[in-house]
Order: C-alpha cells, then structure tokens, then sequence
DNA sequence: GCGCAATACCTCCGTAACGATGTATTGTCC
DNA sequence: GGACAATACATCGTTACGGAGGTATTGCGC
C-alpha cells in the first residue's frame, strides 16, 4: 500500500477521525484548512471518497438528510483510524518537505498518540531545515539573499529564511514541551 | 489557450528565456530551484518540453552531446518569451496563493520588463495576504494562534504569520522600490 | 410563481504527473 | 576488466486532479 501523495486522503481521515461527517460538509472543512491556498473541486473529493471506501478505511450510512438530496454519513472504520496513525508516524518525504503537505500533517499530527512518534515527526522536519539549501545556486554553492542581485529573487530568499528560522525556533520549543512531557 | 498550473512549464520558459539549454541541464537547473520541496520526475520534464515545443514556443536543434546521447538544445522562440511574459503578467489565482507556486513565479519576474507590471503582480499577492483567513475557524472566524489548543495546530499559524508578516514587508519595500523607480 | 442560492451528491473527459523501465555512451573506481 | 555513476533521452501504464456539467430538493426574495 503505497502512500505517497494524497494530502486530500490524510485531511479525509483526520476530520473523520474527530467527527462522522458527510461528504459536503467534510468539502467544508478541508475548503477552511487549505482552500485559500489551493481550492479542493468537489470531482476530487467524491472519487478520493470512493477510494478510501473501496479500500475499507471509511465506512458509508444513508440518512435522510436535511435539506436536499439523502446525506452519506461517513465514520472512520478500525483500519481507517490505524491507516491515519500510519501515515502521520511513518510520512513520505514529500510530506515533510512541502510546507502545503506539512502543514496539513501538522493540523492533524495530533491524532498520533503519543508523544515520542510526534517528536520523530518533528524531528524530520528540523533535519529538513537545518540541510543547507536554496533555491539559487552558483556552480554548487547555495547563494545567500545578500548575493541576489534581482530583488524579485533576492524576496524569495528573504522570505523563505524567514520562515525557516520562525519554525526552527517553533519546532525546538514543542520538542522540548513533548519530551518533557508538559502539556502546554 | 489556458494558462491555470504548469509551474514546471513556467521554469522551461524562464530558464530558457536566460540562455538555451539541453533537457538534462534544464533539469539540473530545475531540481536546483524546486526540488528540495518538491523534485521533478524526468517523466514530467520531457512531456512538458514536447508539449511547449508542439504549442511552437521552443524550439529543438540537435547537437553531437559531449559525453553521451546527442543533446537537444532547446530555445525560447518569440512566442515563447511573449507567452513567458503573458504568464507572468497575468498568473492564474493559484500562482498568487500557493507559495510554491509563487515563489517560482517571482524567481522570473525579472523577465518581465515592465516595473509597472511587475508591481500589478505584486499587488496580487499583497491583496491575497491581506484577507483574513486562517487555517482553523469555529463557525465563520477565523481562529488565531492563542485561541487554538492543540500545539500542532499553533505552529501552522504561528509559522505562517511569520511568514505573511516577513512577506508583507518585503512586498511594500519592493512595491515602494518599482515606483520611485531605482534599481536596489 | 419565477429565479436563484444553498444543500447534497454524482459522472465524464482531458490532461498532468509519477514510478518504472529501457537505451546507449563515457569515465572512474577498485 | 567489471561494476557503477553520470550523461542524455525516451516510453508505458496508472493514478490524480480539475473543469464542466447533471440531478434533485428546500427556501428565500421580489
């Protein structure tokens, strides 16, 4: 079982795994979580639907439904809740390096019960930042914002380092708050 | 003729529009500038370079290739450096909020020679950063970091407003920069 | 009583993207 | 001399995604 992309899928079973929800109102809900960065079409979101069904992660009720059309009241089966534990303890790489999929991770890491495999998680995250990279290079050297000349590119690296350094300095407060055990 | 993803497209046309280049080193120069987020598949890398090459934007000439196979040095023709700037003049929505996505058009901003323009564009992203939204809401407002409980959670916003905060100022320097018109 | 938005689901079709794999050559390490 | 990485391109099969459209109901404004 492969789980490579899909950050549609993980949003699919991390709201379920608070609350069933049928499927309008889960568009909803990931349209909140990520839908002013890029919008989720609902001729994504029905088939994404289907898959997880057909692969018995997610289990389907029929009720009359208020207003329209009869509402299919989705709950996470066993092996839904286990596959959400397994794709926030074991992500692929994309999922660490792409700040989208990250984020979306991140929103439902918590689902993961236990503090160590969280920690892990993070820890990724902090190797991932801490390789030396950039998006502009010279031969092999990763160039620095002061080295830009263009100031469109010269704001790439403003802004990316900026970011960098608010979640380094985020992710080794909350891994220390997890392996002290404190809940704040 | 529809413009809406194609960030891989975009880096074609503004990597080629710097200097002709072989489809290998295209992908060296790819992989540099979006890869540690996301790498490009060479399965993508070569459709897209016969699909823009089909749409008469680039051109082909097959030179003997040092080393190895024989090299196919690819060009901008002159409707692929109009399509380049019409792309980056009038960028799809999602090119504004997805910050891979943006940050791949500002890597070619410089390409399009018109401060003017390359304000407008500018000014896109400023209005994007300026409407509230969050990631996390309870009915229809938006939560903020301190009302969230969940730590994972708090670090999504508190991550990205640092970086909506570091981006905002650097958007009304460089939006101040390109009216008084100076090159630094 | 007509249009329209909201609720709630669905399918078709085209394209984009990925992983796997293939082909062929040169140079390097051991 | 044999394995292996790098150079350089390509195809194939599958999935994912998005736009456009369809169906049906309730309730509101005018």
């Amino acid at each position: 079982m492969r789980h490579n992309a899909g950050m549609l899928e993980l949003a699919i079973l991390g709201f379920l795994h608070d609350a069933p929800l049928h499927g309008y109102e889960l568009r909803k809900r990931i349209t909140a979580l990520t839908g002013h960065v890029k919008p989720v079409a609902e001729s994504t979101l029905y088939p994404a639907i289907k898959r997880l069904e057909k692969a018995g992660l997610l289990a389907r009720e029929t009720r009359p439904g208020a207003g329209a059309a009869p509402r299919h009241v989705l709950t996470l089966t066993a092996e839904g809740r286990a596959e959400l534990r397994r794709r926030l303890a074991d992500p692929a790489e994309g999922d660490i390096t792409d700040e989208n999929r990250w984020f979306t991770l991140l929103s439902f890491l918590r689902h993961l019960d236990d503090p160590a495999r969280q920690a892990a998680v993070l820890e990724r995250r902090l190797a991932f930042l801490r390789r030396p990279s950039s998006f502009f290079y010279e031969g092999d050297r990763p160039l620095r914002a002061e080295e830009v000349e263009d100031p469109f590119r010269r704001g790439v690296l403003t802004i990316a380092r900026a970011t960098s350094q608010a979640e380094l300095s985020w992710l080794r407060r909350t891994l220390d708050a997890l392996r002290t055990g404190d809940g704040t």
